[in-house]
DNA sequence: GTTGACCCTATAGTTGCTATAGCCCTTAGA
DNA sequence: TCTAAGGGCTATAGCAACTATAGGGTCAAC
């Protein structure tokens, strides 16, 4: 049975990352260096298509690259206990939340200082401006 | 009466802005270069304090630093009118709320994902990396 | 035999800062 | 009068996570 090879474009299209972002991976040490062919081609087979799967439905989730390294290496490790996976998907989760709050505070502001704006027509009598300029 | 000066040291704790940042902001323009001293320090009037707690303010509603340029410059130009302020802070609310959106959705995944911890202890059961390597 | 799609390396740019090195100026205390 | 602290100055490099560009090599089809 012959082992499936991709090249780099092959790696990029199943996996929606561009080729210069996978060379950009192993420049960081996220991907490993593949195999050459003759030409100095990259050759990848199908457990790098799956590394990198791994790393982009991470990234798609928002964990920072060291964070996915991190992971990666516990989720080769098959003795490590799983708490430390556990602890950083939850620190992440608290991250994310603490970002939607900031979000949500800056979307109502945002929306609060647009309502503002039926007053003039020119930036003299602006209120959004006014609003800019002044501190809740 | 005479004119309240600062240094950029001054301006610095006004406006909660690190000192480095408030150069940044000067050689890309945003800040117009000041006077200098005798000592060749930086000095500043209130004009100028006005004009950095406006960026900050900008900064914390979370527009970039181009479109806070714009802002600036369609504010101090009294006769512009108001519309193109108003588009371009309706142009970031949208985009603001489709980043809560996207963020909602991220956390929704994370929980999901975090909740599948409980059935094992070890990598090789850990359900969690399992749920990093599958598609929804 | 040449066109076009792909691949390679290396370098610089992006955003919004932050950090570092190495120097100068001012002021208060011993 | 000396000196040390606490400012200030410039210039350069670094951070994340890519993206863009230059300048070239390879390969299959027409």
């Amino acid at each position: 049975m012959s082992k499936t090879i991709f090249r780099i474009g092959d790696l990029a299209r199943l996996t929606g990352t561009k080729v210069v972002t996978i060379r950009y991976y192993e420049s960081i040490g996220l991907m490993p260096p593949p195999e050459r062919s003759a030409a100095n081609y990259r050759v990848y087979g199908q457990a790098q298509l799956d590394r990198l799967r791994f790393i982009r439905r991470c990234r798609d989730l928002g964990f920072a690259l060291d964070q996915i390294t991190e992971l990666a290496a516990l989720s080769s490790d098959r003795q490590r206990c799983c708490d430390e996976v556990d602890t950083l998907t939850r620190t992440h989760l608290a991250a994310v939340e603490e970002k939607i709050a900031d979000l949500n505070a800056l979307a109502d502001e945002l929306r609060r200082i647009g309502d503002q704006c039926h007053g003039g027509t020119t930036i003299s009598d602006c209120r959004i401006i006014d609003a800019l300029n002044h501190r809740p």
